[in-house]
DNA sequence: GTCTATAGGAAGATAGAC
DNA sequence: GTCTATCTTCCTATAGAC
């Protein structure tokens, strides 16, 4: 494994941009070739099995962040309120305030839903079940807080979706704002 | 302007159930030809422009709805509360209890952007305002009107993304539910 | 690891006969 | 209106030299 140029994360990175502009079928090789800096040989020494294998390193990668940020939040001993804080803070920066799109939004159309989608879904059942438990532990019995982490997955995706038709970061932000009181209050 | 042997509004709705489920760019003419049951030749008869004048037809039909729909609801002297139900009912119907995914959604990504992203912008506005107006009716100040038809907007498209990316219509359904206390109280 | 070259197919679109 | 045939462009993917 010999280390290339650019950091194997920082390509996944720019990929992960591609994919969330263009969607799956949209992300043509030169378009992700561009965006890298890579040629199509290289990108083909990076992931072998073309598209497909870089549409799975950033979901890779999505998930590693999930682990990585909202894994300790939850860890914490911190109380609800601020563990409720913390995870938008959290999802803020991962959708770059609403300029960002969501991947799993993406690679649930078309040819891509085939291959991902049942990825996807899971994807989402674990994010909703991080978020049920914090409005558990402010007291929420286990269906109710089903039914407030699935509240904030809605905000979170249907803030992402008119700020990005709209051009506006403004609803996502606001989305994120009620998140808190979706959970705990 | 001899009639076709299918009429156009039908030959709409399928073109439109290929771009649903499959996106602009992932919508071929091959599958947009199989879903109609007409040949290529037949269909650039119909739409001398391609798939751009495809889509255009299937936003308009979509508009239409709007008038059609929408526009009487918003017109009758029914209490807000009744309106906001009949507004709910309508959109359930219109993307089949949350099976169907919104163009406005998709035609926001990629290439689709460049031609159809004004018009998305456009059309997310003008739903915002008219659910803006039933907030009004029930007693809101303009502001907090439209903050709460926003939330409308960001709950019916983030349900969808969530019922699609987890393969069930639930998650859509409960949140056309809260739609008429979002408005209203 | 990166390059050039290219295969092989599918894409969108058009022309002309019927 | 629909058919067959065709054009051009773009796509994903691979081969082999360096």
């Amino acid at each position: 494994m010999p280390r290339p140029a650019v950091p194997r994360e920082e390509i996944v990175d720019r990929l992960g941009e591609v994919f969330r502009r263009h969607g799956y079928e949209g992300a043509s090789l030169k378009l992700l070739s561009g965006a890298t800096g890579l040629g199509r040989s290289s990108l083909y020494h990076y992931f072998p099995n073309g598209k497909e294998d870089m549409a799975e390193a950033v979901l890779d990668q999505a998930e590693a962040w999930g682990a990585n940020t909202l894994g300790p939040v939850l860890a914490s001993d911190a109380a609800p309120e601020e563990k409720a804080r913390r995870v938008v803070a959290a999802f803020d920066d991962f959708y770059s305030g609403g300029k960002r799109s969501c991947l799993l939004e993406l690679f649930a159309i078309g040819d891509a839903r085939d291959v991902f989608g049942d990825r996807v879904a899971q994807r989402l059942t674990t994010l909703t079940q991080i978020l049920a438990r914090i409005a558990e532990e402010a007291g929420h019995a286990a269906p109710d807080a089903a039914r407030r982490a699935e509240a904030a997955m809605v905000a979170i995706h249907g803030g992402l979706v008119v700020s990005r038709g709209l051009g506006d970061t403004a609803p996502f932000r606001r989305a994120l704002d009620t998140l808190p009181d979706t959970l705990i209050r």
